[in-house]
RNA sequence: GGCGCUAUCGUCUAGGGGUUAGGACGGAAGAUUCUCAAUCUUCAAACCCGGGUUCGAUUCCCGGUAGCGCUACCA
């Protein structure tokens, strides 16, 4: 607002979402990259995209290209990309930095050892004594002789040293130095572990704020230590309650299938506006009752005060079908089991808060991709009348089906039927609406008019008159008011089905 | 096991030393419209347990319990 700046702007904050590679994108990852990319975009500040990719054995260009979709599906962008993979040197750097400081010493246990042949004790293995305290000379010497070694963090065992950290979510945390164990900077083949790598970059990125979820409050002991002994002021920090399942465990797809896919909401229709604001509402709060939010009315009203500590359940009632396919399709499921009813609900009203213009061409490609033939105009007739009856866009093809096939699927005669009405009550009715209907004019007014008007002549009740009518248009008993569906369905499609509907009931 | 974190309706949450503990989703009932949906009204539904501190704790402190997380040369 004020062109005038304030005396000392604060610095612009510099945020990161570093998804590893090995899997698709987790709706709790996609809830991670938002929080980060809220605060981002809140404080104008940049957000980051780096990949942590230093798990050769794991990573995948197919996992790569999900997180891209997914992100791209949700219209989420960032100002900066890297690859923690090609940033090795950096990594390397900071480990002999560490190193030489005398905070890091060679392990040369070999891989894969277990921890009990590794201390020979019972508790949590912390580190190991014979390694940790091997002679600088008979490291080098074994070190230039070849024999490989994992490079572990000295973690001080003496004097009682606590490690802190404030965290914007979480508070003041510290722990005793001696809980910690001698975890590893480097691999015996050299590569950096996650740790390492994470803490370099960071560092290396001036990464202000580190956003990331819960289950890493307690590494962030072990970061604060290589920080610092690399000789760096440790960003800031803050935790985010974890997204899990109504059992109470983290969301995993083994265990709880597709609905942690971020491709499954996007494949069911939801709109992804309305998927951000289901997971901003997971774990966080604007504090003012405010539940459905745009896009920018989240930027704006977004605090990392506004976070919540405790982990959050994603509501469904499906876990994953064992015996269903490996590639169950979005028609497999059902949604009310499949997904948390709020995100269900938050859907709807987003789109119900859609211009109609743009519902339509939403549910266009998705009707086509059922394979009708259907134009942009005849959409756009047909979306006011399901808009409010659908959850999911691709709830389109059940909610307006009558609209797009030329054959009417089977039905059952007896729903010709009125309440409080027999067949032939039902043929009168048919019979009077075909010659009422094939002189009038096809528009809501004069139809409403005429078909009340017949419905006294003939002595029944309207909606006893529009029952038999709805459902030999439409081939079933709930659907979109009756004069509009006509309206859009036009004189010979409708004359025809009443047609059909007599000869069947006759 | 060790260490860390957490605990308000079924779920997401607001609140906070004194409140009828608020909202939303979902559920139930009703109103309304040509059905359905939407909308509106109403109802049921919560401060984990035990100790302190205090005139007074759901709120602050401690303990317990439960859940989750970390405890890899995964991230």
């Amino acid at each position: 607002m004020s062109l005038s700046p304030a005396p000392v702007s604060p610095p612009k904050p510099r945020v990161r979402f570093a998804p590893s590679p090995t899997g698709f994108l987790h709706v709790g990852s996609a809830r991670t990259f938002i929080f980060n990319w809220l605060y981002a975009r809140h404080n104008r500040g940049t957000m980051i995209l780096r990949l942590d990719d230093t798990d050769v054995e794991r990573n995948t260009e197919a996992s790569v290209q999900s997180i891209f979709e997914g992100l791209k599906w949700l219209d989420l962008s960032w100002d900066e990309e890297y690859k923690q993979s090609e940033r090795g040197e950096l990594h390397r750097q900071m480990a002999e930095t560490i190193f030489q400081k005398g905070l890091a010493y060679r392990d040369f246990t070999p891989a894969h050892t277990d921890d009990s042949e590794k201390s020979g004790a019972q508790g949590t293995w912390l580190f190991n004594p014979g390694m940790r305290e091997l002679s600088r000379e008979e490291s080098d010497g074994r070190a230039a002789a070849g024999e490989p070694f994992a490079l572990r963090f000295r973690v001080p065992r003496e004097g009682g040293q606590l490690v802190r950290f404030t965290d914007a979510v979480y508070g003041e945390q510290m722990k005793s130095a001696v809980d910690i164990e001698d975890f590893a900077l480097l691999r015996s083949d050299g590569m950096p572990t996650y740790h390492l790598a994470s803490c370099a970059d960071d560092a290396d990125l001036r990464i202000s704020h580190i956003i990331r979820g819960q289950d890493h409050l307690t590494n962030t002991f072990k970061h604060v230590l290589i920080f610092e002994a690399a000789g760096f002021t440790p960003p800031q920090f803050a935790h985010l309650p974890l997204l899990v399942a109504p059992d109470g465990t983290k969301l995993s797809k083994r265990r709880h299938g597709p609905v942690v896919s971020v491709t499954t909401y996007r494949d069911a229709g939801f709109l992804p506006e309305a998927f951000i604001n289901f997971l901003c509402l997971l774990g966080w709060s604007p504090k003012n009752d405010r539940e459905q939010m745009g896009r920018q009315e989240l930027i704006d009203a977004f605090s990392l005060g506004g976070i919540n500590r405790a982990n959050a359940v994603v509501n469904f009632k499906e876990f994953s079908k064992p015996d269903v396919g490996r590639a169950p399709s979005p028609a497999d499921l059902n949604p009310e089991e499949t997904f948390d009813p709020k995100a269900l609900w938050l859907n709807a009203e987003h789109i119900r808060a859609l211009p109609v213009e743009d519902l339509s061409a939403r549910l266009l490609p998705i009707v086509r991709e059922a394979g009708f033939n259907l134009t942009p105009e005849k959409m756009l007739r047909i979306t006011p009348l399901i808009r409010e009856r659908i959850k999911l866009l691709r709830e389109v093809l059940a909610a307006a089906d009558f609209f797009f096939v030329d054959q009417l699927p089977p039905y059952d005669p007896a729903e010709l039927i009125p309440q409080k009405g027999d067949a032939a009550m039902a043929l009168r009715v048919l019979k009077r609406a075909k010659e009422v209907l094939a002189i009038v004019e096809f528009k809501h007014d004069a139809l409403d008019q005429t078909l009340r008007t017949a419905a006294q002549e003939l002595g029944v009740k309207a909606g006893q008159m529009f029952q038999p009518i709805r459902v030999a248009v439409c081939g079933r008993k709930n659907a979109p008011p009756l004069f509009e569906t006509l309206e859009v369905l036009g004189k010979d499609v409708a004359l025809a089905r009443i047609d059909e509907a007599i000869r069947k009931i006759g």
